[in-house]
DNA sequence: GTGAAAGCGCTAACAC
DNA sequence: GTGTTAGCGCTTTCAC
């Protein structure tokens, strides 16, 4: 709270306005001798002022301290210049850089940023969104946690701009902007397939987030099109905790047949996939899906199927101005395509297969 | 834009209220049939309200999709319940965790977070931190990238508290939460001379960035504490750019008496150092300033100085919220200690000092 | 319990 | 050129 109406001893104290109690146009007004609507045209460069006023205006604020209050500004007109960003993780290397795409699309378009984290929690997601919607953002980018989102429909229906990206929102018809999942899920199983394997263990993420759904069905296709069975032990969605993904990635490669390569289901999975794969006693072939930074200084090196979150970003906040400016047409569905970046992992042949004759181990 | 007053196929339109204008505490209280007070009243869970009145309000919300516009009750309350961040860049590795800490205190007090990205320019800095200020931001938190934040007096002055962290604000008296950064760089560069480095170089970020300079005095005391010469092609402050720190690198450890030995002062420059390395002919030691994902997976494992970034954000925001609830005392600043962790890089012997009699190569 | 009136600090509309 | 008035949608005050 500032301290207000109370002198310290440290900080300028502006001559003629009290201290915790910000100066008003109002004030400007009479100390200049001029009018508040001469103040306001000063303050927001509007034509028809004269330069002596202009002078004098000027002369006030610097003296008073004055900065307009667009709290003021935002309740007047309506527009608040400033979107929302909801997302799981602030500080999650994917998202981190889809946040600040978003940031950037938005400073172009002079807009300001409001972020929360919802933690994966469906609950911590509506709060947030909805108080955004209170704050009367201008527009919503959502990662969603949760799976019904008709609690939008009110806002949506009121005007509220709305642009899911990452995920699919639930229940619910709007924008949204996604990776291929499937078909890069696809195509990564598809390419340790090409490099021989037949026992492929896939580690995902937990089955309710879409994109893990779909990156399970990616490999299921890949493994179903090159005629594999998959075998009970070897698909294992489920928490990103180190701990399990530790634990299941041990299972699988234990036992008399043991899987010679591993698909992994997001980064953070892929990293602990990594830890387990660099104390185990022979090679095993890994492809990860998501990119992440030093995976071409390991050894072997981490081939991955790469998304692009700050396109993702990029792309979701565009979509979410063009609508802004009025773009009124049905809900769009953009997919970006994913990359399949080969460096070493991905391309070790099977080890240990006991119905492939392979290198001897 | 939301399409004010027209009527569009898709989406909820809550009876009563025209698409895109939300109905107001007055259109509930018209519907209700109640005074404007007492939806407040309900809408804000305050005593006083008979059940009935209660569940009629309750309806009249539900029916016309009301919901608060917070625009005006931050007007008329005078806060905002929302803080503002502004550091260099919201995707970078060690300022994301930083920024999430900074958002869980914020969400433990009931305020949003509104975030900017400086980019390293001063003039950006200030625009932002001017139109947070504008916002009427209960409060700041900086990570400063000019040197200059004598335009914060007035706003200072008026009222507004403010943290910086990560680097000291220039020209001004303000809290400050920062690592230790000469002590920490100082024990990194110790611990290379321990283990019979005499040739180390030093990489570090931009000379101007208070941080990178403190980093480059560390190493200065260290070598001079233990005798050691720094010769002029050793030391090599500049951008964090790949291209600039893989020329020096390159530099440092061609001609006839190369260094042994690198010290790099940031997260980005060790990355970069740790690809140049990875392609030298023999070892040489590392040890970065900043610790880093999977830095233990890499060969060697590297030796890194750390520090916290989540705690520097998590301190920053929680002395900024004690000045919010009235500490008033003489600004204040706080060093969070680094913690050397050795990997294996920074334990190499020195390998080709023509000095010193160590493994041939 | 309830509500009418004033006003937060600004901008829009319309005087002069 | 300049100033006056009426709101934006809420909370506060105070009367009923």
């Amino acid at each position: 709270m500032p301290d207000s109406g109370r002198t310290t001893a440290r900080g300028h104290r502006p001559d003629g306005a009290r201290y915790g109690s910000r100066p008003t146009m109002k004030d400007v007004a009479a100390r200049a001798g001029v009018g508040l609507k001469t103040v306001s045209r000063v303050v927001n460069g509007e034509q028809g002022v004269s330069p002596e006023t202009e002078q004098r205006v000027h002369e006030a604020i610097t003296a008073l301290g004055f900065r307009r209050n667009d709290s003021a500004r935002i309740l007047r007109k309506g527009r608040t210049a400033s979107i929302g960003l909801v997302l799981e993780d602030l500080a999650d290397p994917f998202y981190a850089p889809l946040s600040r795409a978003v940031e950037e699309v938005a400073r172009a378009h002079g807009a300001l940023l409001i972020n929360g984290s919802s933690a994966e929690d469906p609950e911590r997601e509506r709060e947030l969104v909805l108080a955004l919607c209170a704050r009367r953002v201008d527009g919503l980018v959502i990662v969603p946690a949760g799976h019904d989102h008709r609690y939008l429909e009110p806002e949506i229906a009121a005007g509220m701009a709305t642009v899911f990206v990452d995920r699919p929102p639930g229940r619910l018809d709007a924008d949204v902007v996604l990776s291929e999942n499937f078909a890069g899920a696809r195509e990564g199983v598809a390419h340790l397939i090409a490099h021989g394997h037949r026992r492929i263990g896939f580690i995902g993420d937990q089955a309710h987030i879409p994109t893990a759904a779909e990156r399970l069905r990616g490999y299921e296709a890949a493994m179903t099109e090159a005629g594999l069975p998959v075998l009970p032990g070897w698909v294992a969605p489920g928490s990103t905790d180190a701990a399990r993904v530790r634990a299941d990635a041990t299972r699988m490669l234990a036992g008399d047949a043991p899987v010679t390569a591993l698909f992994t289901g997001n980064n953070r999975v892929t990293v602990t996939a990594v830890r387990v794969l660099a104390g185990h006693a022979h090679p095993v072939a890994l492809v990860g899906f998501d990119d992440f930074e030093l995976a071409d200084l390991l050894s072997p090196p981490v081939s991955v199927v790469a998304q692009d979150p700050a396109q993702l970003g990029r792309t979701a906040a565009e979509l979410l101005f063009r609508r802004l400016e009025g773009a009124g047409d049905a809900p769009r569905r953009v997919a970006l395509p994913t990359r399949l970046i080969p460096r070493g992992s991905g391309e070790l042949p099977p080890v240990g297969d006991p119905d492939v004759r392979t290198a001897a181990w």
